[in-house]
DNA sequence: CTAGGAGCTAGAGGGCCCTCTAGGTCAACA
DNA sequence: TGTTGACCTAGAGGGCCCTCTAGCTCCTAG
C-alpha cells in the first residue's frame, strides 16, 4: 500500500498542509491517520480517497459539521448504512436545489447582460438606472 | 411613486433590516436612500428593484465588494456601460463555472448514493470503507 | 557540521457577511 | 400617560473555514 507524507497529499487533494491537519483535528477523517516513528503523518490511499471525497463535499457546499457527522457514521462501522445514505441523499438534494437557484440567478443576470449589450450597441445606455 | 419603510422592504427583498442598513453603509446601493423628517429611510421602487438584483447577485456568489464596484459604476452615471457589462459578464462566467462545478460534484455524490443504495439493498454494506 | 526543507503542536488571526446589542427617538393607541 | 412597536446609530459579536505564526524536531545534502 502506497504511503504518503502530508506534502504529497496536498498535491493529490488540493488541500493545504494546514487544512489537512485542521480537518484531522476536527474529526473529519474516517480513520485516524497513522504516524511514523517521528510522529509524522502517514497517509494511505484510503485516506486520500476519503479526503478527495471531502473536497467534493466541500466544493458542493457541505459544511464541515456534516462531513464530521458522516465521518462519525463511518467510524462507527457497519450497521448504519441507511443513515449514511440519508445524509448523502439530503446533500444531493441540497446540491440540486443550489444548482436550480444558480440557474435562476444566471437567467436574471443574463437578462441584464442582454439589456446592457443592446443599449451599449445603440448608445442609449443612459436610460438604465438613471 | 410608492414609498416604503425599511420593514416593508424586508418583506419585498428577503433582506433583514440589519442587512439593509449594512448594505447601505457599505455603499452597495446605486442611489442614496431618502430620509423622512424623522431621519427614517424611505425606499422607492427603484431602490427595491436594485436590492432585489443585489440579492440575486449575492445568491449567485457575487462578493459584496463586487456589488459595491457595480454600484459605484452606476452612481458615476452614463458613460461606463461597457465596464458594467464587463463586470456582469465576468460574473455570468463565474456562475456558469460554479454550476458546472456543482454538476461535477453532484455526479460524484450520486455515484456514492448509488453504491450505498445497492449495498444497503443487498446487505453487503460492510464492504464500504472498512 | 550546518543550512534547508519538511514535518510537528497549539493557538492566534483573518476574511466574509451579516446579526445583534445598547441606548436612543418618535408616533400611535389604550 | 405610558407602553408598544417601528425606526435610528455605532459598534461589538459570531459563525464558518481555513491560514498563519512561533517555536520546535528531524533528515539530507553540501
Amino acid at each position: 500500500m502506497t504511503e504518503l507524507a502530508i506534502g504529497q497529499v496536498t498535491d493529490r487533494t488540493g488541500l493545504s498542509v494546514h487544512a489537512l491537519r485542521f480537518y484531522e483535528k476536527e474529526g473529519l477523517l474516517a480513520a485516524p491517520v497513522k504516524r511514523d516513528s517521528n510522529g509524522r503523518r502517514v497517509y494511505t490511499e484510503y485516506d486520500v480517497e476519503w479526503l478527495v471525497n471531502c473536497t467534493k463535499f466541500r466544493a458542493s457546499g457541505m459544511p464541515l459539521a456534516t462531513i464530521r457527522e458522516f465521518a462519525e457514521l463511518v467510524r462507527q462501522g457497519p450497521g448504519n448504512e441507511e443513515e449514511r445514505l440519508e445524509l448523502l441523499r439530503a446533500h444531493q438534494d441540497t446540491v440540486r436545489d443550489r444548482i436550480a437557484e444558480l440557474a435562476d440567478c444566471l437567467e436574471v443576470i443574463s437578462r441584464k447582460v442582454e439589456v446592457y449589450e443592446e443599449h451599449v450597441a445603440r448608445g442609449t445606455a443612459d436610460t438604465l438606472w438613471r
